[in-house]
Order: structure tokens, then sequence, then C-alpha cells
DNA sequence: GAGTGGTCTAGACCACTGC
DNA sequence: CAGTGGTCTAGACCACTCG
């Protein structure tokens, strides 16, 4: 930018410590143009030279601007190639919001079965999570989650029904890829990330017979909250799995 | 370093792609003054420009080793007053790994009762896990943690007899800090990072008495192996998790 | 070979801490 | 005030990819 002081310096009294380094206003800027779609998931971002000669910066500090955009899986550093928008179509990111992993034996193959779709209206639980109002649509996706032919999971997916209007049974039965690809490349909305509360609970009768465990056994629930661009929720899941053959694995660093 | 192509350059036939770069060099070394406990847990380590001169190299490339190193919690930067070794003492790290939140409410306050501490032999899992001959002396300790009085988690904590020879039920009664602190400070043995495995039980008649809980009632099993310097396995932990008022909360980065 | 990101350096200056 | 980490710049060169 043309002068460093006139952005950072602060009026002495009101604010005492409100400093904002120039990379993290030059992040503020691409993650704008990210939010605003000027480069599509999967796609390139200008080079880190021509980024510099738009924001009238020098390379090391979109470099450090992009570093923490990468570090935060929003883009994508291919040396050689150029920077990339981070995508649920790419393969790196399937497993990246899938924790489960089975106890013995190495990767499985993994296969999500819709079973239902739903229209509803937002209860008051459901409103709070989603940041709706009280009465506004959603859509619920009930799925079932198989590794090597065994039930696993079964899930229940609370979506705002004004994003993903078009969502249907149908259309979920012909994605071949993941629910988070679908959802970006159909409706346009990328999970940046997500969080995940986790309990033991006893199996109900219906999930019981989707799991084939008895009822009552005991079940992993794992409800998620799923944010976009600007750490806004759109999506509420709730899981239950099985974990006679597979378990939650968590990196602690 | 003096020359940098002759650290970087590989034999052009044997090793395609084998380079490292100077600064990940430099971490190298820092980690090995590090592990040889050159600079103690909270203690600072040199400055920036100090450690430049030591490897000759430029300061940037020492920053460059610190930034990474920080990342991973092994280091503390303070602005204005140095660079510091990660400690399990520091008030900011006494919930990295304990990732149990009340579902309603703020924050409590947590109690950990030490109930029991004996040794015994290294039976076929805890060899494989801890990396021990089987037979060899090791040490497990029984707690019992809760939140507002109220029991939460039962946990059994399994220990390499060599390296935590000394520990007595005594000494963890008296000691009025975490117990990575109490490894830390009398055994010299940090922890770096922990992988968990989630799964649901049925709480079993000896941990629904001590929970309060009933018999069979779902609890969250977490297996927890903590890794220190160089990811040599020294902890092996096994808890059960009450959830009917906390969870376990998990960010999907 | 041209273009991209990745590394390394040197130097200037800013923000924060503590004496 | 001196010393620390934090930011910003400019320039050189390396590693990788692709046409």
């Amino acid at each position: 930018m043309f002068e460093y002081a006139s952005m950072t310096r602060q009026t002495p009294v009101e604010s005492p410590t409100t400093f904002s380094p120039l990379y993290r206003q030059i992040k503020g800027l691409i993650l704008q143009a990210l939010e605003n779609g000027e480069w599509r998931p999967g796609g390139a971002i200008p080079s880190e030279i021509e980024l510099a000669g738009r924001f009238n910066v020098s390379q090391g500090t979109v470099r450090k601007a992009i570093d923490e955009m990468a570090a935060e899986n929003l883009l994508i550093r291919r040396q050689g190639k150029g920077t990339f928008v981070a995508s649920h179509n790419d393969p790196r990111a399937f497993f990246r919001f899938l924790r489960l992993v089975p106890i013995a034996g190495g990767i499985e193959p993994a296969h999500s079965e819709p079973l239902e779709c739903w229209r509803a209206k937002a209860g008051p639980e459901a409103a709070r999570v989603l940041n709706l109002k009280l009465g506004e649509p959603i859509i619920i996706v009930r799925r079932l989650l198989t590794f090597s032919e065994k039930p696993v999971v079964v899930d229940e997916i609370y979506l705002p029904g004004e994003i993903f209007s078009g969502l249907s049974l149908d259309s979920l039965k012909e994605s071949q890829t993941s629910i988070y690809s679908l959802f970006e490349t159909k409706f346009g909305v990328r999970m940046i990330r997500a969080e995940e509360r986790l309990r033991a609970v006893a199996a109900d009768r219906a999930s019981a017979e989707l799991l084939r465990v008895a009822e009552g056994s005991p079940l992993l629930s794992v409800e998620r909250i799923s944010f976009t661009y600007g750490d806004r929720p759109v999506e509420w899941r709730r899981g239950l799995y099985s974990t006679a053959a597979h378990c939650y694995l968590n990196e602690l660093g």
C-alpha cells in the first residue's frame, strides 16, 4: 500500500492496540475476492507477483498472506504451477472432515447411501445453530455410510433451505462425489471448517436396525456444525457411529 | 552455513529429490538442542540474532525455523521478550490435550484425584504401544476426574517403568499441578503430541460406580498415546468419559 | 526457456518489554 | 534506552512444471 504508517497508526487514546500488519490486510483482500467468487474452486489465483502489483506491496508481503491462508486450507500452493483455490473436489480433501478409521486393517471402500430428503421448518435448535429465524425452511437429509458393505454411520444433515433449495434425493443419489463436492459444485457453498461434539449414547430402535446392532447398545454421537466463509454456519449434522470395528481418530497437536 | 549448494545438491542419480532447505536443517539443530536439554522448559532460548551467528545463517532463516517450531507448539514467541521452550507448566498449555467441555454453562472447577498407582509387567498390548519388550516394567495409575465435584472421567495411565521409576501415589497426590507438569518437572519428559482413538462402550461395573451411572450405560472410551521428542511413545492412557453433561469438542480445520 | 512458487540474504524500520 | 521479536522491502538464486 502507499503509506504503511497511515494504515497502521491508530488514534493514540481510544484504541491502544489495534495494530494490523499489512500482510493481514492483504489477506483480508484476497479472502474477500475468494468470497466474491472471483476465482473458482480448484482454479488458480493470480501469481504472487501479479497480486503484489495489484495491491502495491512487495511479493514477500503477498507471500506471507498466502502462507497463512494455505495453512488454513483455503489455498493450495503447488511449486512451479501456481496457487489454487482449495476445493472439496480435490481427492486430498475427501477425508479432511471424516475422522473414522478401521480399528484393524487398512483402507476400506467407503460408500454413502442417501435414504431420505425432505423439507421442514426450522425448530428452535436448528434455527439457533444455523443462524436462521424460527420457521424458516430447512432441508433434512438422511444417509447411511458403509465401509466394506457394512453399515457404520447413520447421518441426519440439516441445511438452510434458502441456500440448498434445489437439493433432492435424486440429485444426491446421482452424485458420484462426496457431498461437500456436490455442495460446492451445485450450490456454490464451500465448507471451510467445522466443529464436532462427541458423546456416547444408546442406540434408538431405528438407528439400531440400520446399523445392525442391538437396540440400546452404545453408539458414538457426533454433532457437526460446518462453516463457510465468514464463519457462517451452513450445515448442522448428527451422526451415530457404530464403533465396533471403527474408531474416531483425533490428532492432538 | 558456509555453502548452500554443498548441503543441498544431491548425487544426481541415486536420490532424485531429497532436497532439504537450510531452515529445516537449522530446525533440526534447534530440535536437537531441545532434546539434549540445552535449554530448560519455560526458559528462553538464545535470540534470533545469536542463533543466526551460531549457525552462520541469516536471521531470516533462523526465524523461519523457529516459526515452524512455534506452529508445532515446541517453542513460544513473545514479542519484546524472547522465544521460550514450551512447557506444560504454562497455564495456557493446561487444556491443550483435554477436549472435554460442559454441554451447557461455562468454565467449571476441574479436579484430578489419583486413586491407585501400582507396578506391573508389560503385556503384549502395552509393550506394542509403548515400544517396550514383553515383561518390561510399567507403572499404572488410576485416577478420577471431577468437574464441579461431579465425577466425569475415570482414567488408567500406563507408563514405562524405566522412565517414571520414582512415581508413587503419594507424589501424585502431593502434586498441585497437572500430571504433564509433574512428568516434565520431576521426570524430564515433555509430551509433544498425542493421538486419541474414540469409541462408545458400555459401562463396566467398577467404572459405573465411580462415575455414578448405571452399569451398561454408554460411555465415551478415549485411548490416548502420547509422544515425546523424536515421536517416542511414553504414555498410554484409557479414559472413560461420562457424556451426560459434558462432550468431547473437536475442531476440524 | 519462461513462469511459478521456494529459499536465502541484508537492511530498514515498527511494536513491545523491561530496566 | 537497549534488546527482543515482527514487518516490509528488494534482489538473487534454486526447484519445479510445462510447452
